[in-house]
DNA sequence: TCAATAAGTGACAGACCGGTAACACCCCGT
DNA sequence: ACGGGGTGTTACCGGTCTGTCACTTATTGA
């Protein structure tokens, strides 16, 4: 019997983490076993043991890929409104909720893990806690260079909308609270804006100096 | 070999839900065996499957329990601030934000379940959806009642701020985003008060009344 | 070409899971 | 006193899980 894998990775590690995101996503990290993982990934349970040793190691290593994808798309963002720190936001806000359009959309693949694996000791948890304090920064960051004032809170509060609705659309579906995602974070972001006042302006300019480094 | 049940149900189908309750927000769902409820609740399995059918079910029971406790809540939120609906909503944010703290906090008990069941036939998935149905309904009728022209939006993204911070601190601990989630939120409805224009008088009164308590 | 390395195969261990059966017990109301 | 319902106990079923072993086959690079 053969398989036809349309887009996989030639190599069974690389269709293996990425038969595992899709079923983990789908099913759950403890919805799925490695056997049915391997056997989707068109190889075998010995192979996936040689590559990963364990599933919980597996499971770090998908959400290192997950980060390596995030990291991917934010130099994508970068590249499309180069210096324009406030511009990149927008665009990372617009990305965020066209992913959740999806129909099979399950949320963020990290919280998802958090809250499943109740274990701390959880290899996995370290790539998640990394992944989601570096989003923070850069957050805190971009609205930082963007002129406002209170950077640290305004990255905090779109965090806190972003996780909100990846994690409401799951209880309530996508015309729940979410559906209004966008609004609630351009609302918010505009006014912050009115709060730090007029000097938009020197902030781009302080933008184009930090990318120069 | 005798049990001490500090303030537990003298009956065993309260000792098993609330046992459940506690083991399911510890271990997760898929974490822990009924076979260890029934005996951490100091009964066996066969008297936990005569009264629930099955584990399924008796998830949606435990869900239905956490609804009852969450309902009586907002009766006693009622009572506290009677017709002041602006002040209702403060206590609610407070009693959420405090909730947080806690050092085993695991988060929405329901957004956790509709993580870990995948399955959309699962038996708790009605419970959940209709009660932050019901939650997003009283948000909106608080804020409507209190003055304030955009509600709905409102409403929304006060569920948003919180859904967040509940599974943000299961990602990054309580020093995340979570910890500014009263000043997001306290900032958000500020703003939307401040859109309002017209009528802010009576629900300025009622903010303050809200901070004196 | 040939050797080293990677990958495939089937079986198996040991544990745990949800769920059921049969039977003994104990308390409580009549 | 007695009868019945709720409860406790033990054993068991079939299934699934992670992880391992020994062995065969394919691939690749020198």
């Amino acid at each position: 019997m053969e398989h036809c894998f349309g887009l996989m990775p030639v190599k069974p590690r690389g269709r293996i983490i990425s038969t595992a995101r899709e079923l983990f996503r789908k099913c759950g990290i403890r919805g799925i076993g490695v056997d049915a993982i391997a056997e989707a990934a068109g190889t075998n349970k010995m192979t996936l043991y040689r590559h990963f040793g364990s599933k919980d190691e597996l499971v770090a290593e998908c959400l290192r890929d997950v980060a390596r994808e995030v990291e991917e798309m934010w130099t994508q963002v970068e590249a499309a409104h180069p210096g324009d720190t406030l511009a990149q936001l927008h665009v990372w806000l617009r990305c965020a909720a066209d992913y959740k359009i999806q129909d099979d959309c399950r949320g963020c693949d990290m919280a998802n893990a958090a809250v499943e694996l109740t274990d701390t000791d959880h290899p996995a948890r370290q790539v998640i806690e990394d992944f989601k304090r570096k989003q923070r920064d850069r957050l805190a960051r971009l609205a930082r260079e963007g002129g406002i004032d209170d950077a640290e809170l305004l990255a905090d509060t779109l965090i806190l909308l972003l996780e909100g609705a990846r994690v409401s659309r799951q209880s309530v579906g996508a015309e729940g609270p979410c559906a209004h995602f966008m609004t609630s974070a351009e609302a918010v972001i505009e006014s912050f804006l009115h709060k730090s006042g007029g000097k938009p302006a020197r902030a781009k300019r302080a933008t184009e100096t930090a990318k120069a480094s």
